[in-house]
DNA sequence: GCAAATTAATGATTTATTCAAG
DNA sequence: CTTGAATAAATCATTAATTTGC
């Protein structure tokens, strides 16, 4: 018997989308035993297992919306390929306050060289020249030690 | 058409929370033009919309993590006698046996009163009991479509 | 109809970020 | 600046669907 992976029955299933459905994204370490006692009626299940269906169930809910998104994205910018972004630099119209010009960073520049997964979808942003992005965190964990 | 307010589209928001995911936190002034320049090939937008969009976006961010670690150790204070449940699950050891007698019902009981439309399947999981979901969205549930 | 081959779903791991504490 | 805790992203791996040739 291969116990390499846990096969989860239709019940069992039916439960955790319910509960999905009911809001339940992230449960608690109580919430996970309650709900694998329960699942454990229709069939063998661990802890580990609704912890795993709820992680994944949610992380590719978010990727289904992303690609949403992008193919949007991708559908509207076929409209505007060609596009430039030098005269457009004078529409900051009211700055209100001297917020604007606390200027504190050296530029590192930096360019948006994936913008995703990418799984079937065009990224046409990959080969837009985005902005200097002065990234406190992602700079501080790969030049250190 | 009412422009007193910023009504960000779908790339704007994608670009923005993609900056926002790669570390960039408060953009300067040169920044913000330059975000703005971008995204104002997607709609009309000002600078201070770029400036305000990031102070509110890290705003919350903050305070949705740190509710959520409010939660998390209000939750485990409760019923953990000596034992951590934690929440790394990378490693979720074989689930105590125990589990499955464990009395679940000191909690409020909660009870999926209907499954769903159950196209052909069975449905034994009416008459189950199911537990108390403790999460922020399942106060409404309304998303029964 | 039926399996081998191929593709799509999804369970399980690993890796990178994140915020905050020390 | 470093580290702890938790997670979400990315990836690996296996099962289920399906296609295809017979």
């Amino acid at each position: 018997m291969s116990n390499r992976r846990w096969c989860p029955t239709p019940e069992q299933v039916m439960v955790l989308e319910e509960l999905y459905r009911r809001g339940l994204r992230t449960p608690t370490a109580h919430q996970i035993q309650k709900i694998t006692a329960h699942l454990s009626l229709y069939g063998n299940i661990q802890g580990k297992s609704v912890f795993y269906w709820f992680q994944n169930h949610k992380a590719r809910d978010r990727q289904k919306l992303r690609n949403k998104h992008l193919l949007y994205q991708t559908l509207h910018f076929q409209g505007s390929s060609g596009m430039m972004m030098r005269q457009t630099w004078r529409s900051i119209p009211d700055p209100p306050k001297d917020w604007l010009m606390r200027s504190y960073g050296h530029d590192s520049v930096m360019v948006m060289e994936k913008l995703g997964p990418t799984p079937t979808a065009i990224q046409p942003l990959q080969t837009l020249q985005l902005f200097p992005l002065t990234s406190p965190a992602a700079a501080n964990h790969h030049s250190s030690s």
